[in-house]
DNA sequence: CGGGTTCTTGAGCGAACGCTCTAAAATTGG
DNA sequence: CCAATTTTAGAGCGTTCGCTCAAGAACCCG
């Protein structure tokens, strides 16, 4: 988008790729409110003219941080899963390890961007809370879908509920991340992981 | 404490109960940081220097807040549960029930307030940051307390681990508090409830 | 009633907020 | 080499932040 380079004038002296990563490390870190201009020009390593000139403004910066991160191997790990396993029960088997394992992981920020900086946004900013309510039930809505599929091809008991399940589960990743935000290691997330999945319906197709 | 009335000087003209009430609805609805003084203040129905003078700073108004909410019926239903249930799977099994009927009424904020406003706050605020931290984290080693007890009661199998299973139900509680925020109904919440139960150890003792 | 005490009011402090502007610097096209 | 274009650095805009303070009002005690 912005990528067209060796046009007329002076080039950008910093990474914006690198840019935005650091703009993620610190909303990751501090949530969307939290996180000032000021702290994210100083880790960004540039001064708030470039910062508006190559990003806009702040909230835009954020949504290309989210967009970014949903692209990234540790946020895209869920929808990889979905697809690449052969049955339901083995995507939300994997999620619910891998988030196990990522959510703690010390080489980032603690738990999933996208469900902790949404929690720190105002109501005021409806806009902002719309956007980041929406993404987190639009994965509700994958895992009633992957759901729904399991059921039609008898991986589901029929008295199971897709929705019922996708919401189980959803809530179940939230409770995870947050869990590792408040310091949970992975030993004690892999096993939050086991039990959530004993709850899968009867006749269990492992 | 500020309690003992009829003291000399001009009496307070406002409620400080009520003004209490007006700063915890507000705080539960947008947390900690994202509350303003100023809104504060307008909410309260009082100016700035009376709401220092009879309630301290803005940090130590609102762990007056998290305090009066932990002994209200709405933030103390998971210790009277844990309490009064003579078994702990009915313990859990009320706790989840109830959780998912208050956490989405329309008669207050939507979720658990120290699970919302907790995740408010920034990195700065390192000592609230903790103090909330705390008080989640408390929670659990209450769930574990309980969950060891049933174990020596015979109520869960040697080779359940009480401490995975409070981890567990923390986190569920938590994704459910999250999910009311993010606009899930009771009914739904209800169903996620009884999924999370279906967890519960072999030889349940319902 | 007068002195002592406490509370209310409203102005406003210094700092930080998101953001903008100007001038200089660095590049390309002609 | 010059004009056009784009980015840089840095000052600083207007607003809001948490919080304080002086002045007056409302009560109790003696």
């Amino acid at each position: 988008m912005t990528d067209t380079r060796a046009k007329r004038g002076r080039p950008r002296t910093f990474d914006r790729a690198a840019a935005l990563t650091a703009a993620t490390r610190l909303f990751w870190e501090r949530g969307y409110e939290a996180t000032s201009v000021g702290e994210l020009t100083e880790a960004m390593g540039i001064r708030p003219g470039s910062l508006y000139a190559a990003f806009g403004d702040k909230k835009s910066l954020f949504k290309e941080v989210v967009d970014n991160y949903g692209r990234s191997p540790v946020g895209a790990f869920i929808g990889v899963a979905l697809e690449e396993e052969p049955t339901a029960f083995a995507a939300f088997a994997r999620i619910l390890r891998e988030a196990a394992v990522i959510y703690p992981d010390p080489a980032h920020p603690a738990g999933c961007l996208t469900i902790s900086a949404a929690t720190n946004v105002t109501t005021q900013d409806a806009d902002m809370e719309a956007y980041l309510r929406d993404l987190r039930n639009g994965n509700l809505a994958v895992f009633e879908a992957r759901l729904r599929t399991a059921q039609r091809a008898g991986e589901l008991p029929e008295a199971a509920s897709p929705r019922a399940l996708a919401a189980y589960f959803g809530a179940v990743v939230q409770g995870m991340s947050q869990r590792a935000r408040d310091g949970a290691t992975a030993a004690e997330l892999a096993e939050t992981a086991e039990l959530a999945l004993a709850a899968w319906p009867a006749g269990r197709a492992r």
